[in-house]
DNA sequence: CAGGAATGTTGATCTGGATTAAGATTTGAC
DNA sequence: GTCAAATCTTAATCCAGATCAACATTCCTG
């Protein structure tokens, strides 16, 4: 790799992501910021609630400082307080299972919701993980349960996200019980291509916040498989990957891996 | 066989089934029956609710007419109107991807929930099936709502079953990413047996509701492989097979498979 | 209760992804 | 900027479970 292209692939050149708009840009480590002016309200909590009902929100929310990476919200085991909507960066959660193996059980972008797995035995069965700089609200869940109980449309929304969370878990476990490598790996990059669709970043080019060995964990593949599908994918033009930076050149034809057989 | 023994297994000496407790003795498909009187009422909804709440519930709940083998609770796709709770029998759920391949989502035993992955889509993402001639309680789910506002306790409640449902769907994602077949198979038997229990049935004897089709989609295995395992699990000595009775021989040393490596 | 369909079992063979191994590249700490 | 640790890639081999095939058993239905 010459000096002139030093922060370009040359194999596929593929312009670096950073001159494009990122997680850090659409949303400021800013702790000061309300639901009311939060960028992320039409997709966090408030979206179902008016002025007057965002302010009682905004009065329980708390807007710790910023997560370094590598920090814990909480730890598998801790006793279930809160629940948190990261607002900037990403999260991963993961199990350690009796016999001591890890798996990822999700991946948590802005706006998304996170530790509702504790609230039926009031102890979190994760430990979560900041992937990189990342913002985060919490929510402690008695006030959200008393506030839910004084407002229809916030017990509404939440019944609706815990109702999501279970649809989208059930197809986890349809994608781990019969699909291919190549297939799992298609649907985990849509899926984040819809996502991050979702918070106003590009689609079709994005930074993986998460390593190799992670989304393998996750995935139920290993970070060998992972590394070749990548490199299979790659080559029959439906992506194109530099590192982290991933591009959809074919959402079509990835969706067609997906329906295939 | 001998004209004998023709009920019972003569490798493995088993006495029939049929002469203990069964799902149908416990719940009788008596529709007139209310949620104050049911057996399944430190189970069900009503576990956190004193009695004029109960009665609120109850006054919400329809009881149809009992489900024959094969019939649908709902089909993918239709509008979510209600939740539904087994009082006897057992349903199968189960998801119909994109490219036709069929693989079952969850089992529901008495004093279980189903429909919740409708909540947030109002569209149900799987079909329900009853595996046995079976009874189940309908809740519309407006209503439940509506209830749920006016009764903190039911509220709490109801945020706890569907927390207890993310967290167990997650629990699978692990098995499925990392297990082996045995394990598993080991895994969906003593977690059977713990449903069992806690209806007050044998958690070591009972009878599988369900084809063996039925569990290999749901553990992502095929029929071959399910059959194996239960052969070589009962060459070990840990489990007794025949046919759909099932007995749990050495608990301990299921976890141990379980937790190995 | 007879006969066909559905379900279950067992064996032989094949294969996708794990495992093992060895480097290459990137990252982060000093 | 340097160096060690972490991450990623590629290749060779292996194996758990899929697939294919044949048959046994059980369950329905008329």
């Amino acid at each position: 790799m010459s000096s002139a292209d030093i922060t370009s692939n040359s194999q596929t050149g593929m312009i670096p992501l950073q001159a494009t708009a990122t997680n850090r840009e659409l949303c400021p480590h800013n702790a000061k910021i309300s639901c009311a002016s939060c960028r992320l309200n039409k997709l966090c909590l408030p979206i179902a609630l008016d002025n007057s009902e965002i302010h009682q929100l905004d009065n329980i929310v708390k807007r710790n400082r910023p997560y370094k990476k590598g920090d814990h919200l909480y730890r598998q085991d801790d006793a279930f307080e809160s629940v948190y909507v990261v607002r900037s960066g990403s999260i991963k959660s993961y199990i350690l299972s009796d016999s001591g193996k890890r798996r990822v059980t999700g991946f948590f972008l802005p706006g998304e919701i996170i530790g509702m797995d504790g609230i039926a035995s009031k102890i979190y069965a994760n430990s979560t993980m900041a992937l990189e700089h990342s913002s985060i609200c919490e929510i402690p869940f008695t006030q959200l349960e008393r506030l839910s109980q004084q407002l229809p449309n916030l017990q509404h929304h939440f019944f609706a996200i815990m109702g999501n969370e279970i649809a989208k878990d059930q197809k986890i476990h349809t994608l781990l019980s019969s699909y291919t490598a190549e297939q799992r790996t298609a649907s985990f990059l849509l899926g984040l291509s819809t996502r991050y669709g979702r918070i106003s970043l590009s689609p079709t080019r994005f930074l993986l916040p998460m390593i190799r060995i992670d989304i393998g964990e996750y995935l139920g593949l290993t970070v060998e498989t992972m590394s070749r599908v990548f490199t299979a994918l790659q080559r029959k033009g439906l992506i194109a990957v530099n590192n982290r930076e991933i591009e959809l050149l074919d959402i079509e034809a990835l969706r067609g891996i997906i329906a295939a057989s």
